[in-house]
DNA sequence: ATATCTATTTGACTTTAGTCAAAGGTCGCG
DNA sequence: CGCGACCTTTGACTAAAGTCAAATAGATAT
């Protein structure tokens, strides 16, 4: 990949340095007026509850330093702590009414906050930061997601699977049958690819790749978790399958879609692919097609 | 001013929690993993040397606390203190040579952090999020910035027209005289007024409106500080000064600039001064603007 | 059933961050 | 010259944040 311009390091370190200064303090100003903001911001994280484990990976702290907080805040009426239904080495943590009246207070102050800040500025200003906001939000989420290719038996591969049958038996009015996924096999190894997108580690996107017949691979099971839609994955994901095909040798690669997916169609086209005639009999199936690649360099 | 949207809001603190969790702590953890964040941070801010009392505001310590700081920079050899020259109540502190190469290293770490990060997008989406936060900072600084009516005789008001006349005097070929400033009473209670913009509490930008004949206020000394450009701030000042040039019952607003100003007289075309003949004899003006103001409701 | 791993709790710390007040120079002004 | 304002230093604290290791109890694999 191309290096990354001292330009674009310094502008965004000017808006690092600016934003943390001058607003992220803000945050924590207003989280911390009532207890420790450790304490404060556990309070906050623990949502509609969760385990202490979950907490801990998500604050990154000390199995002792959170035990002792989630007792604090116990003796405080703020959070009810319980064991796990079935596995009992974990400990369950929830808010309490109380505990739930701080955290509205909390957001309702943030809020405020915000809201001072945003009265600055005119009605089309405000909508252009936010729209600056949205895009820049988009971007660093997307500069963060790694694509890996991994084992098709893998088990963030069969995550990926698993939400990919989930959504799509939604969305196909005949349903989705789970046994007509690919097989792991068919996607491991040399006989075919798995590609998985994780952000901040948990797996978001898929895709697979494998062998159709001599010098033509096909590509399944694009998809993208809801919360990573429109962030540009698929097309991330395309592209990385489409570069292990040329590496495999493969000079076409085809995929079919179902009727309803018009928008991954769109995509596809966009991406250079061309429709052709049925080429499989993939009963989801209703429109195929075929990209022509160039060799791997 | 109309009310803040929860739209925008929910928008800013959606991007406030994701960027200071996943890349505002970033900055603080490169900075911090050699020595307490709070001593790294005060190496980072003396830059080129500073007093004591500048960094004290700046970074808002308490004075022991900043006083023991400075102290252990000392013994290990980071920083160099020593008297005002001048002013002997106030120390000065500056940077060794060590201390100096290792805030190269921060800078260093940091910048290749971002690298890092920004490592994920393509070329054009690195540029698209320049841009975004770019814009993004524009409007934050914007809409921190207070515009409000002092006296012509205010500290804040006389360094702003300090810096204006400055400025405009390297800028004009004939150079510019202070004594040609209006004089703080024409700009003071009933005979006119004067507005100062302030960022973070420092004067960045002014205008003066003063009486010109019945019915008829005059509009002078429009300045942005340097660092405070290409904000809009020049127009919100105009506003303000048309807004007060309607409440005090004049119709009209003239004004007049200089050849060399021509930014200035775009901007005064775009927003709504039509030019008129010489109305004053102002050795530095080149072209006179009219502007017909709606009655204050 | 045994060993191994995992999640949590507890005790015993240390470091960092920060506050408050008293005291000692230094400056500017009347 | 004397007074008040200003900046800094020092002593004496406290609270928050975080670390480390041992102990405990439940889950999992063999």
């Amino acid at each position: 990949m191309e290096p990354v311009s001292t330009e674009h390091v310094t502008a965004f370190r000017r808006f690092n340095r600016y934003f943390t200064r001058r607003i992220g303090v803000l945050d924590d100003h207003y989280l911390g007026q009532d207890r420790p903001l450790g304490e404060a911001r556990l309070l906050f994280e623990i949502g509609d509850g969760a385990s202490l484990r979950e907490l801990r990976s998500r604050l990154g702290l000390d199995a002792g330093y959170l035990s002792r907080m989630a007792k604090t805040l116990q003796a405080q009426g703020m959070v009810r702590l319980s064991a796990h239904p079935r596995d009992h080495r974990l400990r369950m943590i929830e808010l309490t009414a109380a505990g739930r009246v701080e955290v509205k207070e909390q957001n309702r102050r943030a809020s405020a906050a915000a809201a001072g800040l945003l009265e600055g500025l005119s009605a089309p200003q405000r909508a252009e930061l936010t729209e600056a906001l949205a895009t820049a939000r988009r971007l660093l989420r997307l500069a963060g997601i790694t694509v890996d290719l991994v084992d098709g038996a893998a088990p963030d591969a069969r995550a990926c699977l698993d939400g990919y049958a989930a959504d799509i038996d939604e969305r196909f009015p005949e349903g989705f049958d789970k046994s007509d996924l690919v097989r792991p096999q068919e996607v491991s190894g040399d006989a075919g690819a798995f590609f998985v997108a994780r952000e901040e580690g948990r797996p978001v996107a898929c895709g697979a790749l494998r062998r159709l017949e001599p010098g033509v691979g096909e590509i399944r099971h694009v998809w993208v978790h809801p919360d990573a839609r429109r962030l540009g994955l698929a097309r991330r994901l395309l592209d990385a399958l489409e570069r292990e095909a040329a590496a495999r040798g493969f000079t076409v690669v085809r995929l079919d879609t179902h009727a309803a997916l018009t928008e991954a169609q769109a995509m596809y086209r966009a991406c250079g692919y061309t429709e052709i005639p049925r080429y499989d009999d993939n009963v989801y199936a209703a429109h195929w097609f075929e990209k022509r690649l160039s060799p791997a360099p």
